[in-house]
DNA sequence: CACTTTATCAAACAATCGTTTGCTAGGTTA
DNA sequence: TAACCTAGCAAACGATTGTTTGATAAAGTG
């Protein structure tokens, strides 16, 4: 067993402990995402996230380095999560139009009915804080790249630019939270398929 | 020229005064205006806005009551600005979906060219601000009720929301600063043509 | 000239912020 | 049992925040 001590160092390194380690890890991000949600980054003090699981503010940094790096975690979650949805939304469809519906409805579901989205992946950091922001756009990437290749199986005319629709789409999604009122009028799922049937069909007379 | 006396009380009360008042308090409206633009509001202190205009933290207090009510006033600026950017914009245009096209142009060169809107109209405040919020999003109400009226005189196919027609537009619109790059491929009056385009006439094959 | 208003300075206020430090009870391991 | 690691407590740190207060020079006004 003299022999193996190498190979635990590096798998315990690697995130074996994880296991045992996150219980309250993984309290401390629901909490710090159900806060941030609510009343945004910097109306979240690490004071607030900390009491919010009944601990003392400077316990916080035995298992974060920063609030930053706090909340590059609390985002990546989101964003795992939503994705997580739309591939399960659009297991069970095959046809390109209704693949981007299910996707847009999963993402409007997440944004609209989850009170720990919005404000989450929503751009709240202006652009001077660069550092931060590039690592948060890098974890949003591979997501959007899923609905760059859902939106090529659409097979556009040569009239529609696939990334001004892609970016059409997504912007009026991601913008929702603004006017949306739960318990209004539609639902996500209403939404999405009005949002998709007008770019497909068009509004002209 | 007595009886004049009545009538120029209650014009300096209705803001006459302010064309000598109103020097350096425009520079202070202006200068929280591309600070707050540039690193948002809870990124901008009130010391970042008085030295801007190399002035002391507390003299800011002659002009504004409180930091919340400053921003009101820049906001209800930045929504005037745009408000009559688009009134000229349209004013030349007569067929239904050029008004709406310019509108949406002029509403885009606004939010991506000029430095001072992005990060204003836009929603950074959390949903717990209800106070502060409620009177930002009456102030754009009346805006928002323009292209209202626009959309309405589309004559939309009974089978499209024209509300939704207008929030997925706008939407998209108003997101677009997240990806926008100046200096990149399409200019504000290219994207609002395609946006158009692309809900008028629709993306089928 | 006397007086008031205007616009600002100088200096501080209390509160809150993210973060650090030293310590320690309880469990794990050798 | 002795050493060690885990996970947190208790208390403070310096910095920054929005804001207040009293004084004050300049400008207008009777």
């Amino acid at each position: 067993m003299d022999e193996m001590e190498d190979t635990e160092t590096a798998e315990e390194a690697a995130g074996l402990d994880r296991k045992q380690q996150g219980n309250r890890r993984a309290a401390l991000l629901a909490a710090a995402a159900r806060l941030i949600a609510k009343r945004g980054y910097d109306g979240t003090s690490m004071r607030d996230i900390a009491a919010a699981v009944g601990m003392l503010p400077g316990s916080l940094y035995y298992h974060f380095p920063s609030k930053e790096e706090l909340f590059v975690e609390v985002h990546a979650q989101a964003v795992a999560s939503i994705n997580r949805a739309v591939d399960v939304a659009i297991a069970s469809r095959h046809k390109p139009w209704d693949r981007l519906e299910a996707a847009i409805a999963s993402h409007l579901e997440a944004m609209l009915e989850t009170t720990d989205m919005v404000a989450i992946v929503s751009p709240d950091f202006p652009e001077e804080r660069s550092e931060l922001n590039e690592r948060l756009i890098a974890q949003r990437n591979a997501y959007e790249e899923k609905f760059a290749s859902l939106v090529a199986d659409l097979d556009l005319p040569d009239t529609v630019d696939s990334r001004l629709f892609r970016l059409m789409l997504l912007g009026a999604v991601n913008w929702s939270p603004v006017w949306y009122r739960p318990g209004g009028q539609q639902s996500p799922a209403e939404l999405a398929h009005a949002f998709v049937t007008m770019l497909h069909k068009g509004c002209g007379e």
